[in-house]
DNA sequence: ACTGTCATGTAAAACGTTACATGATTCT
DNA sequence: AGAATCATGTAACGTTTTACATGACAGT
């Protein structure tokens, strides 16, 4: 459902080709709602279906055509109201914290290893994610930067805004994990020092 | 895949009939990964075909019975394989964040009320999750507290220092989420405060 | 001619949600 | 006798993942 929502916020910017759009969704709204290219086609031939969106068949070289979506007032309607809709809140499905509740049950190095991975995973992310942000704040931003309805104006400025204020929690939250892991490694450490009991423990049936 | 290991997880604490589990999961394992009773059979019952749970059949009442699992070897085998292999990290899916970088097409009202709903609910799972943390480290956690076997010793002090580590991460998160909300409705004053431009722009087609 | 980009998916399986469904037992 | 708890699911549907699959076009 919200993949539908992620795909018509994206094509509100400006038509796109199906493969445009998976390009770009990888860069700006995949950051937030991640799909693979093999849900995105087949998705927008739904939402074509649904007059959510209009496809225009366009030529591509001597003998090959691409599609070309545009979104609907139908589609812009849509999207209003999803926004307007009060959301069930999603419940929790962490793997990481399922494995750290029960990190007894690791080998301490499993359980480094665990930490760390979680720690290099977020790293990698909070850097795409700051490299992102500065590209809205600058004005650079690929996807953003070819929307020229909306690039004066009130309109630009609420729309950066939002974008920023979304990148930046999802910044602090890569933050706060990198945090939290630290200090697991700690903890780990401080469980080992002591005494062998641990590693004794992991090595019976 | 990762609800077979919360519910090993949870029945290496005790043997538990279905019930059982289905009841102490929705306040423990429940709260990292979220499952419906409708699952949790299903679940243990091919858990016990794969050899992880033995399933003992007893008598409940004249005529009936129930089934209590038990971990089997093979179980906490699998629990310690899980959690020695490397997890690839589970991609962003957000509809929070998807909708607070698009908020510049909901109505100013719809956009406080989203953000709103974020931080009720984030506010009542901060209680559930400090109450929880709570009996942890009092001894008073009804499915900690039943078992025999790790009540004394480094494996109590060891499962329950993870367990509020988990708890810990969870609480920081639900915080930073509260917070981020919060700035993100002063946004929305300060986008509004100005001029119509915001409001007027929403009554578009 | 070759390489990289553009273009578009399908098929099967796994996972998760929602709604429905039933009956025995124990406690008051 | 009635209420709450214990016990156990199924069926239908929707979503997501994974793996596979193909070919035209544009630039060097």
């Amino acid at each position: 459902m919200a993949l539908r929502y992620a795909l018509l916020s994206l094509l509100t910017g400006r038509p796109m080709t199906g493969y445009d759009v998976a390009k770009s969704f990888a860069t700006s709204v995949g950051h937030v709602w991640h799909a693979p290219d093999s849900q995105i086609y087949p998705e927008l031939r739904s939402m074509e279906r649904d007059g959510l969106l209009h496809g225009r068949v366009v030529p591509w070289g001597p003998t090959t055509t691409k599609t070309e979506y545009r979104v609907t007032d139908a589609g812009r309607t849509a999207l209003r109201a999803w926004l307007a809709a009060p959301k069930q809140p999603q419940r929790t499905r962490s793997p990481m914290y399922l494995m750290a509740a029960y990190l007894e049950w690791a080998t301490p190095e499993a359980a480094r290893d665990r930490l760390e991975e979680h720690i290099a995973f977020h790293a990698e992310q909070l850097a795409v994610l700051r490299r992102t942000r500065d590209t809205l704040t600058d004005g650079s931003h690929p996807t953003l930067a070819h929307r020229p309805d909306t690039l004066e104006g009130p309109e630009a400025v609420h729309a950066t805004a939002f974008k920023v204020f979304a990148y930046d929690g999802m910044i602090e939250a890569a933050e706060q994990q990198i945090a939290w892991a630290r200090r697991g490694l700690a903890l780990v450490d401080s469980l080992t020092a002591d005494d062998g009991s641990w590693k004794a423990r992991t090595l019976l049936p």
